[in-house]
DNA sequence: CTCCTTAGAGACGTTGCGTCTCTTACGGTT
DNA sequence: AACCGTAAGAGACGCAACGTCTCTAAGGAG
């Protein structure tokens, strides 16, 4: 019998645990099927991992990488922005509203890198924008520059469907450029 | 022994959830702690609710009541909507994250409920606003609309922590308020 | 007073967790 | 080339909680 080692068994774990993700959903997933699928035995998952949680979250790493690597700048404010937010979008498609809910009931600290690694991403593009002149200032509130994501990350864990692309134009023309371009109104 | 009946048996049942619940968090609780905690069998339990998610959001309902009910009208447009994230604020320091999250992944359609109403509460308090003649039209996208609310139930998901009175005002001050009020300059 | 519903109690089979144990393949060391 | 330590592959085990089922008897309806 061939005894597989190192990256290549982590990798056919990995593999094995995000393909029963896919089939059979997180909240129905069980370290004895993944351990199965990848023809071997349970306690070389919990040498690795501690638990389910922990075991899915590298699957989904593994597979799905990472969004804050490479930041667009296709010259345009807008598109920038609802470049990002159709990332955001096509990743979770991948990922599936059950994955994300039962994730984040068990490992609540887990996308908070994420969660704080959007936030620069969009400072990024929003200074980008400032350069070029197509807005007043780069000088935007941390509320402001962070909240079509929020919103975004909103609506694909209330919404079960995927999210259309007519919300993400939605998100950028109703609520986000109007907030950078100009000199929106204070009320205090 | 006394047996207890209808409504007084219903009412001692959803006290032991919602004290099980408190105690142990949603994660932790199991019909077994319900029941014996309200001194009964597990099976008149199932026979009211089909499962833990169905009988914890019956508790909810039965402790904390709804937030739609009552619409505030303090005479400002910047109270009212600081008066709903309040509300949202308080009800969520009960209830507790993993409740939430733990109810979210099982039971996925429980807060649309909720979650549509609160659009409503919002559309009456910008509608006199408008009457009142504190900003310009009550015709504001759904998406702004729900942007306040929306918002603070994400930064509810995702802080572990209680979210402070600060971060309520900027989500007035930053981002409902420059939108409604005025006339933000439209990009399409 | 009788009858019918259902409360209260607990046994039961099942599932999946996480731990433990055992044998044995393999890669590094001498 | 022989040896040895680590960890793979396999599965038994005890435990917890699920949801179902069964039984007895309380107490309201007629």
């Amino acid at each position: 019998m061939e005894r597989r080692r190192g990256a290549e068994l982590e990798a056919a774990l990995l593999d094995a645990a995000w393909d029963e993700v896919l089939e059979s959903g997180y909240a129905r997933l069980t370290m004895e099927a993944v351990a199965a699928r990848a023809h071997t035995g349970k306690q070389v998952l919990y040498r690795r991992w501690r638990n389910r949680a922990e075991l899915v979250i590298a699957a989904m790493r593994y597979r799905t990488g990472s969004i804050i690597d490479d930041i667009p700048d296709t010259g345009s404010l807008r598109d920038d922005v609802l470049e990002v937010l159709q990332r955001m979008t096509d990743r979770f498609a991948v990922i599936g509203p059950d994955i994300f809910h039962g994730l984040l009931s068990e490992a609540p600290d887990l996308d908070q890198e994420a969660f704080t690694g959007m936030a620069g991403v969009m400072a990024t593009i929003v200074k980008q924008a400032a350069e070029r002149g197509e807005i007043p200032t780069a000088d935007v509130p941390e509320r402001v520059l962070t909240a079509p994501t929020n919103l975004l990350r909103h609506e694909m864990l209330f919404t079960r469907d995927p999210v259309p692309a007519s919300t993400l134009v939605s998100l950028v023309d109703d609520v986000f450029l109007p907030l950078v371009s100009g000199t929106p109104p204070r009320s205090g």
